[in-house]
DNA sequence: CTGATTGCAAATGCTTTGCACGCCA
DNA sequence: TGGCGTGCAAAGCATTTGCAATCAG
């Protein structure tokens, strides 16, 4: 995975005219380690933690690259920030369901959405491109239950929870 | 519908202790007047033309009003901007087409996306609060004939184009 | 009167940009 | 060597917030 997606970047790279760069393979390969979503923020602590310097602007920077290269797809989850998603090249149409209670994305897919959306941009006289569908939803289990692991870990994690707007 | 949606604020303003204010009531109107969707800066723009004054924080303000209320409804079209639509009482299962050449943003419905979303979060144990489907697509009209009837609008009513991301 | 509301400006938070320097091809 | 890339700090934008003055009930 790791490696198709530097021959692909490489590809895109030289018939760009642009050029290979340290910190480009850096960001390239600590996105690439996992399939999780990530923010700028997010990204920027796990170079950080492996001693890896990249300034701030150049991240973006890279980042942009990425998703114009058609390697790294950018999500809105509906908190200020955008979201990357490194996992659209195994899995292409799926989707998000964002949990109010704890801020965990769960991805599923579903093809009937596919159909939906070429069905639908053709009789209006669109070639689809993208689609996006987020569902916000409450965990029925911490209601029930009054507990839900993955609010649990969230705290535990001292992973900062991703707030929804306001 | 104006009047429809006034009982229902002062409804909501009195269950909860606040006032009834000049700023709010204008404000109110001038939002459903029409059923458009609309950013703060285009509601900003309509005040002022109406001579009505209303700072910027108090619409911001608001706005935030409104949504608590269940009157008005936030949606992502991508731009960096929130805008609201004020037509999901009317018609509360539709989605968002927008038009990557000109901006413009159609409106469709389509009932099977909430029963997929209804079951969706279901069956992962959730419970659906809220969800949002934006399709970008390109005109074909524009592809094909070489014009488009809404981006000749847009350019004519020199409204500023929704700019896409980037 | 009392506390909600407003207006203003300052602050915030994410992202972009200008510019001088450094480095790849 | 040319010019793309990087780093830094400053700038941009949409939105939020602190606070004193104002207003509704």
């Amino acid at each position: 995975m790791q490696e198709e997606i530097k021959e692909r970047l490489h590809a895109y790279v030289m018939s760009k005219g642009l050029r290979h760069t340290s910190q480009r393979d850096s960001i390239v390969s600590v996105i690439f380690e996992d399939d999780d979503h990530f923010t700028v923020e997010d990204l920027l602590d796990r170079l950080r933690d492996k001693n890896i310097k990249a300034a701030r602007a150049t991240v973006y920077r890279t980042l942009h690259l990425l998703v114009d290269a058609g390697l790294l797809v950018e999500i809105e989850l509906g908190d200020g920030m955008t979201t990357y998603d490194p996992n659209f090249l195994e899995s292409p149409s799926h989707n998000h369901l964002v949990c109010i209670d704890c801020g965990h994305v769960t991805e599923f897919s579903d093809t009937h959405l596919d159909v939906l959306n070429d069905c639908l941009s053709q009789r209006m006289g669109f070639k689809p491109m993208k689609k996006s569908l987020r569902i916000e939803a409450c965990c029925e289990k911490l209601r029930t239950t009054g507990t839900c692991p993955q609010l649990i870990e969230a705290r535990l994690s001292s992973k900062r929870m991703p707030k929804l707007k306001r």
